[in-house]
DNA sequence: TCCATCTGACAGGGAGCCCTGTCAGTTTGT
DNA sequence: ACAAACTGACAGGGCTCCCTGTCAGATGGA
């Protein structure tokens, strides 16, 4: 009835920030903690209200920035997933020269990631499956990867004699047998070094390129 | 003070059977009901309440079997892992020939068996993914496979040149990523027949085989 | 027949978490 | 200075689950 000319001031600087400003911050420490706590201590103790208290933020904001708590752990995935896809396609565009070059490039790029970020690797890596809600994402990501991998290897021996739907299992195979293997070693199951590890994912990566190609 | 002789009748049978016997048939009849509800609703759903509706038993039997939920959950992807690695051993025994026709053989069985049993595919594909207890069993798995991969592997090619720890990285190359193959098709993401799957599935071998032996 | 053992049903304490609501105190624009 | 917006602390209901305990009824051996 009475709404005055102006539901006006719905919003308002504060901080010398506007509102979108601070809801936007907000958000990123929420994000931020749920990171934090997916790599120290497992889907299972990122509760909501632990969320709350690594992000230094009360509850009602949790819910200003998310539906409830699988919607805040999508988001840490995505964050994370965004982070590993920077790191790969930099370090491939950076990269002059033979494809091989471009995927040992992308391998130790990922490799110094996972020594500087044991947490965000963990997320990226084991803690993507212990969710339903995380598995879709992590898919995608893998999927991603199994075609950026196709790609590159489409441009080592020339475009596939294979149908699209072939290749991008074989890339499939080859990254999520790339990630399961970092899993391990994060794990100490494997004892290597990084250059043995590089060298492993690239020697594989030639084989398997190959063999989507060449017959 | 007054204790009998005999403690002695703590067991007795019971409906023709020894008190042994009955405790290993609700045993059973747990681990099953697990592994079903693992299967169709998820580890999420598999509470220790429900497996005990679905096995038609009472929450003190669940107790006298195992600790806790976990136990059970351990006790399940045992199970269904005993399946998988008798399929695949018996498929290898049972072949004559090349490696090659063995690694074919073992393909072909394990791709019948998850479409005959797709919740206990879901189990060691997905849910074995789904709570730190089940992640060990998972990984214990997935080593025993990269070993049997890199037994044949040398059958095939002769022993290696390269370290054990690098072939063992190779299979396990192999093995998860065909895990995860196997996955994506069952979630629909890929459109391959069962025989394109153990075609791709035993060129890769081949590929990577020798990949860990040449050179 | 009679008692000890076994079995199934169920109640309820205890704990953790999700989410909502309240309330006092702070900052901003007028 | 004052009202409106904003913020942080916190309480508490509601829910689910784990696990223990009780109790009546069924079964088997002496």
């Amino acid at each position: 009835m009475s709404t005055p000319a102006e539901p006006s001031g719905t919003t308002r600087t504060y901080g010398g920030r506007t509102a979108d400003d601070r809801r936007a911050e907000r958000r990123e420490r929420l994000v931020a903690a749920t990171v934090r706590l997916l790599g120290e201590r497992g889907e299972g103790a990122t509760t909501m209200t632990a969320v709350c208290v690594e992000a230094g933020l009360t509850e009602r904001y949790f819910y200003e920035s998310f539906t409830g708590r699988e919607a805040a752990l999508v988001a840490a995935l995505d964050a994370v997933s965004d982070d590993i896809a920077a790191i790969a396609v930099a370090a491939i565009t950076d990269t002059e020269g033979t494809a091989t070059a471009r995927a040992h490039a992308a391998l130790a790029a990922l490799t110094a990631w996972v020594d500087d970020h044991p947490g965000d690797a963990r997320v990226a890596l084991v803690e993507s499956s212990a969710h339903p809600a995380l598995l879709a994402r992590r898919r995608e990501l893998l999927g991603t990867f199994a075609d950026l991998v196709v790609t590159e290897a489409t441009e080592l021996y020339g475009p596939s004699s294979w149908s699209p739907t072939r290749a991008r299992a074989q890339g499939l195979i080859y990254v999520a047998g790339l990630a399961e293997l970092v899993t391990a070693r994060m794990a100490g199951e494997l004892d290597l070094t990084n250059d043995e590890l590089v060298e492993i994912g690239a020697d594989s990566f030639e084989r398997l390129a190959r063999a989507t190609l060449d017959r």
